[in-house]
DNA sequence: TTGTATGCGTTATCAG
DNA sequence: CTGATAACGCATACAA
């Protein structure tokens, strides 16, 4: 009776539910999981809370356990040492996971093994670990990347520089190689494409435009590889007294709340925590229904350019002649963007 | 055996570890939560995540949960309705938590019912549901209010406004309180001193600094009551091409991570995430362990400024003659402290 | 359909 | 101090 099925007398039905009510009774779920087999608990591995990017991709998964009944275990990777770490993984197995969503955009997954020993199902970005109830999210940097590239072309850009994250991890080899094609597509050569590896934080985007500034051939347009550090880059070019954009554009990747409020409002290429935590979410889903295949098919996030006021016409002095009458046609073209 | 007790061989002793460090055995947490009757699961709610003070404090008190093996659930109150707040808090009794910290810096806790009824352990910020098993935890905010007004004080600044976040809240009150309280204690007067109500955002800060710059008066200093106000009232400030300190001084409440790398670094009441965490923990504890008395003594947590860039000597020009001479010795004063 | 017994993996209790 | 056994509170499968 008390699951819905409703063979008894309506008002009894109601009285008894009524008293259940006035007690305060509810079930407990460490009983319920010990009964079912099933804890209804997911574990969630990110970066660091720190990084503005990730409470809002934790929000939406946790919405998203939220109305399915499901709790889930938050653990992040950065600052803490492996012993941390581990004790963390432990701690998954031991309240019995259902399975965990690990959206760390690294590959380093030698932490996880006790995972992969209890078999629990996994959900990773970028790369899979290789083991069955696995699979990936993957996350599609050309679409935006190249978006935001032609943006700068468009604008007139010939010399458009990239900081990128720490290069030993997969994801930000993948959203460099993203940017070398894009770029490689307008006909920008090498020698105008210079390439800074950062390590994804603030202070990185300030040394990152001291190392550009110094270069002979300055680029006229930089495309960071998360938002932080384009914010870096934002405030070093403000210290040096530069304009953005007037003098040089500046383009993010992440799209964090802090970009729209940015000086000035951040151009970035939006990387959505919505579709990311969804994929995430819908994957693991899948991976406990039913027993699954040994690869599913991955799950695919697109990004996207989203125009703001970091990005402009480039009007460098020095290439400024040579440049003249394409520029005038090409301010026009994004005017009307 | 397994305890730890050495009363056997101890060669067979490791013999027996290994085997189960081989078969990957992990007790299982809820069957363990189930015959003891404790879940080692502590409830944590906070106001929200994208709020950069909260991650520093939930990864305080996690790292403490952590060394004496409880599990957290995390909680936000803002952009959740009631009926989410609701839910979340009943699933906090459903997965029993043995108490749950109350870090919101507000009083309206009516959705806390269900938690009184069960009878769950309450630790809460500033004032203390009128129940059993519950503890304050007080933050001081008079002694770092205090500093900061004599700071600007000594610098010459005889017009301070204050940015408070919304009054509705007895901890706003609290911070504007003290906030009037230091400036009269400084001899400062009503009309010297506005308040500004705001909400604790980042636009916030804007509002506030266009409503300043509106005064007849205007302030040569201002007190944020919240840090990312602060930074939206320097972003104000430098949208309308103004110096800060020279032309105006500002100085935040929090000191989050953030304020350092703000332009130019924020000065800042700092409210120790640290402390707080550990008041909270410690004060969980406290009320599991024994049976505790009805009200037990509240945990104080002071606050202190911290002096970074964002404050200068007073050298508006309409009031510079007045001033002069007393300006020129506080801000000899100033530059030997 | 509805009630009853058994299992889930641990802790705790009580004999031995 | 050790070893068996009854809770713990629910799910589930089976009997009525």
């Amino acid at each position: 009776m008390v699951n819905g099925q409703l063979t008894v007398d309506a008002k009894l039905a109601k009285r008894v539910r009524d008293a259940i009510r006035e007690m305060g009774y509810l079930p407990n779920l460490q009983a319920r999981a010990l009964g079912s087999g099933r804890s209804r608990v997911l574990g969630l591995i990110i970066s660091e809370l720190t990084n503005p990017f990730y409470p809002e991709l934790v929000r939406s998964f946790e919405d998203l356990a939220e109305t399915s009944d499901f709790e889930i275990m938050l653990g992040s990777v950065i600052h803490k040492n492996d012993e941390h770490l581990n004790r963390f993984v432990r701690r998954l197995v031991q309240r019995r996971v259902e399975g965990v969503a690990v959206m760390t955009f690294r590959a380093d997954w030698d932490y996880l093994h006790e995972l992969i020993l209890h078999n629990i199902p996994l959900v990773t970005i970028d790369a899979a670990a290789p083991r069955a109830r696995c699979l990936v999210v993957e996350v599609d940097y050309r679409s935006g990347i190249d978006q935001a590239i032609q943006h700068l072309a468009l604008l007139g850009h010939r010399r458009i520089a990239f900081v990128s994250g720490p290069l030993q991890h997969f994801t930000n080899q993948a959203r460099r190689d993203a940017f070398l094609d894009s770029v490689r597509k307008v006909g920008l050569r090498a020698k105008d494409t210079p390439v800074y590896e950062g390590d994804h934080t603030f202070e990185a985007g300030a040394a990152a435009i001291g190392h550009f500034l110094s270069l002979r051939d300055r680029p006229t347009a930089i495309l960071s590889s998360n938002d932080l550090t384009a914010v870096g880059v934002l405030r070093g070019l403000s210290e040096r007294r530069m304009q953005v954009p007037e003098e040089i554009s500046v383009i993010g990747f992440d799209d964090i709340h802090m970009a729209e409020f940015a000086h000035p409002p951040l151009s970035t290429v939006r990387m959505s925590r919505e579709d990311l935590a969804a994929a995430a979410f819908q994957g693991l889903m899948r991976l406990t229904q039913h027993s699954s295949p040994y690869a599913p098919e991955p799950i695919r996030v697109k990004t996207q350019l989203v125009v703001r006021q970091s990005t402009g016409p480039q009007t460098n002095a020095v290439t400024a002649k040579a440049d003249s009458a394409r520029r005038t046609g090409t301010a026009a073209a994004c005017s009307g963007e």
